[in-house]
DNA sequence: TCACTCCGTTGATCCACGTCAACCACAAAT
DNA sequence: ATTTGTGGTTGACGTGGATCAACGGAGTGA
């Protein structure tokens, strides 16, 4: 049924790299001058695509390479033995999949599309390579896994003390303010993931996650409709979770 | 109450680094030639005591250095306005501290000693300049971070998609698998943290734990008196991850 | 030795979320 | 236009773990 997706593109595309691309200020070129990131452009050699519900790669595939989005959508999970899933994150344009690979030489986690993507391929020796000689790059690299850390961490503060609505409020703002760094509507959007994948990342069971959607409209916090989110209070949610109105 | 934790050691003392210690196999030399570990050496400077319950960082604290734990057990933390704490990790010996610094320049954890503990303070510029130039520490240094990524992934995991039992199970052979690395006894040891300490990282309350603790004594899974742990039968422990008793 | 504090255990009760089930909306296929 | 499948909503009910409360044991300091 899965068909492995990689669909090479033509050297004519390849011209565009970093140098030439909008995404520098979230991707790894952040920061760098544009010297340093002329010679990004060696690195980034080829992209690749991958339709809706493919995988980038999978757990226990060889680590080669990391990857920056381009364009579109991904979930990272993770599967135990008796089919358990954890969603551990929604990876989306100017973000990196792939760290998770470097510890063990052999990816951790599986990266499926949630939509029709594309993702720069950057060999991860040549990475080495070049972060030894490029100052910014090396900085920015480490940044970039140290963020990924801190953002675990944040799930993890969701997961262990968080109730189901705080959870789904921390989420929609989380969205909301990755959505507004790429300079789209920070209160209005389209959601990539099904009810099952957002309650499997929150540690919920769907029936949950639509009942929470259903009383944050009831409230007027949002309005709903399938995946289409608009957020009308934010500064409520964002109280919701510093000062929580259930009595502890 | 709190008294700022930092005890440099005496210049005698600095003599012994990295190529004297004996946790080469677990810590930042991990891989590296003999020549390439005698240049870590220029590196870890000062060494810091903290004693049990004290700071080594806050959250807010301006990033400087990253630090390798060479005696002793730390928790991390984040804590929310209200007052809600979790727990993110504990470490031990050999173990790294202060990386979720990097991205922001300053702390977003709190590292706590849960004995007295000594850390090797490690500059972070100087890693970064040094690793620049020495290949295996640019490699190795990698490795910490991903691997405390996939390690974060495993906590979701837990926190999202496992129950209580499973929770402490999972906990337990972590710490059997973690003292072994280390030379350790693997089924008998001491907890250095506090049932509510588990609690908070396990995403559950100290009476769980405590619940889930006599319900294994009781099933002869271990033994248990305090922080004493004997773990009896550590097999049925991993299948009671793998393929979990209960019916669903 | 006693008093005090912190930590752990255990029981009784409660409730947030899971489970089970029915139904509905929308899109793609025929 | 009809069928089929996938995803979302909502209701009724059950339960795992939280909450509340009492007590006990270990360590510490006077």
């Amino acid at each position: 049924m899965q068909v492995k997706a990689a669909i090479p593109i033509t050297v004519a595309d390849i011209k565009s790299a970093c140098s030439q691309c909008n995404l520098l200020e979230l991707c790894l070129p952040f920061g760098m001058t544009e010297t340093e990131i002329n010679r990004l452009d060696e690195l980034v050699g080829t992209r690749r695509r991958i339709k809706r519900q493919q995988h980038l790669y999978r757990a226990g595939d060889p680590f080669e390479a990391i990857y920056a989005i381009r364009i579109g959508w991904f979930k990272t999970d993770v599967v135990l033995e008796d089919g358990r899933e954890q969603v551990t994150g929604f990876q989306m344009t100017g973000e990196m999949l792939g760290l998770d690979g470097i510890s063990t030489e052999a990816h951790s986690c599986n990266a499926i599309a949630l939509e029709d993507s594309e993702v720069c391929v950057i060999a991860y020796d040549k990475l080495e390579e070049l972060s030894r000689q490029v100052e910014g790059l090396q900085h920015q690299f480490h940044k970039v896994m140290s963020r990924e850390i801190v953002r675990d961490h944040g799930v993890m503060m969701l997961l262990g003390s968080m109730r189901a609505e705080e959870r789904l409020a921390a989420f929609l703002l989380n969205m909301s303010q990755r959505f507004a760094a790429r300079g789209f509507a920070s209160s209005e959007f389209h959601l990539r993931m099904t009810r099952d994948e957002i309650g499997s990342y929150l540690g919920l069971k769907l029936e949950t996650v639509s009942r929470a959607f259903s009383k944050f409209q009831e409230e007027g916090l949002i309005a709903v409709q399938q995946k289409h989110v608009r957020l009308l209070d934010i500064q409520a949610m964002r109280q919701m979770i510093q000062h929580p109105a259930a009595i502890r």
